[in-house]
DNA sequence: TCGACTTTTTCGTGTTACGGTAAATAACGA
DNA sequence: TCGTTATTTACCGTAACACGAAAAAGTCGA
């Protein structure tokens, strides 16, 4: 809902190309927002069109001509201001959810094996957290600047580990009901695989 | 991502009419997806076309008449076709995260505001779920075939209070932070409200 | 009785996000 | 020479979201 903000925030640190942005955002911001290097190029144009960042063209010998986007005042006051204005708390909207609200009606056996894979995920992501936080802020504490940045971390900690600690509990549930398994062999045919 | 797939798991439940399914939506999957009732219709209508749904019309005296959608054997084999792909983990994308990732280059009084009202709202939606959760499962189990939804309201339950949580030391964070606000007051002027 | 609200469906229009495919350019290394 | 990395850009489509509007029938309170 606020990709260009999200760009924003990113250039808050320092000046970068839309390269490198989008390396960057997947170790930040990426934590919890996906974005591909079309999108944010796309986005970068549009930023650029309002007048919100400012690219600089630099000559590389090497390798083409990079762009580096700086933030401009009038960026750094959308950015104020739209930070200034209520957020709307995000919706989970999880692919799991929702096939284990209609659990009977769906096969167990990918939904386990997907429920596996997705406890690992998790705790992956926990512990690769956890990991960067020890690093970063070892005394648990952060100087004004990058409270916010250990906030985040935090919440990313928290939310991953209680994914994962539910992904075993959604096990356990499914191994009890497991038994009365209705294993019928998955139809390929008729119509298509669309959805 | 699959909005039409969580209307289908909707309509597992019994058959309903686009109203009522937009009513429902707000009351089950809706607690972690929002959709409003222009999607659903829209949706149905194209479920309709796949040949996933049927609709028949119920003639009321009192009311206009109304389309009774019922999933057809292809949506239930739909359904389950797609629930057997794995999963991809939804992201948190949230718009809090980022005005914290660029803790020093916002307001923090609205953003202490911001917090606050988000810490209510997920304490709220917390003892809602409890409830639910105490109400519909006392026992703290379920028939195999509710087993999905009683993870679902777990699932939210610790979400919310996970969140609220942290909401709260994000809070107390800032109060560290505060002393050395950068109080400028806002300016509106200049450029357009864009974003 | 008038106006407001509920029930029920539908249409339209625009933006944002997300996904894939692909190309141009130029170096560096195998 | 072929593949990889760096760097940007273009075009395609679909899905999601947001907003606004309207019909047509009834119910209920002021």
């Amino acid at each position: 809902m606020a990709l260009g903000d999200a760009i924003l925030a990113c250039l808050t640190e320092c000046p970068m190309t839309g390269y490198e942005l989008a390396k960057t955002f997947d170790a930040s911001i990426g934590f919890f927002w996906k974005a591909d290097h079309q999108q944010i190029y796309r986005e970068l144009s549009r930023l650029r069109d309002r007048g919100h960042v400012q690219g600089r063209e630099v000559v590389q010998s090497g390798k083409p001509n990079k762009l580096v986007y700086t933030l401009t005042p009038e960026g750094r006051a959308a950015l104020r201001h739209w930070a200034a204005r209520p957020s709307s708390p995000a919706s989970m909207k999880d692919d799991l959810l929702v096939r284990l609200y209609a659990l009977d009606s769906v096969d167990i056996e990918p939904l386990r094996d997907d429920l596996m894979a997705r406890m690992e995920h998790h705790r992956d992501r926990a512990s690769r957290y956890e990991r960067i936080l020890n690093k970063r802020f070892p005394q648990g504490n952060a100087a004004p600047a990058d409270t916010g940045k250990l906030l985040l971390l935090r919440m990313g900690l928290r939310h991953e580990s209680m994914v994962a600690e539910w992904c075993e509990e959604a096990l356990e549930a499914l191994s009890a009901v497991s038994s009365r398994t209705n294993v019928v062999p998955i139809q390929v045919s008729q119509h298509e695989d669309n959805s």
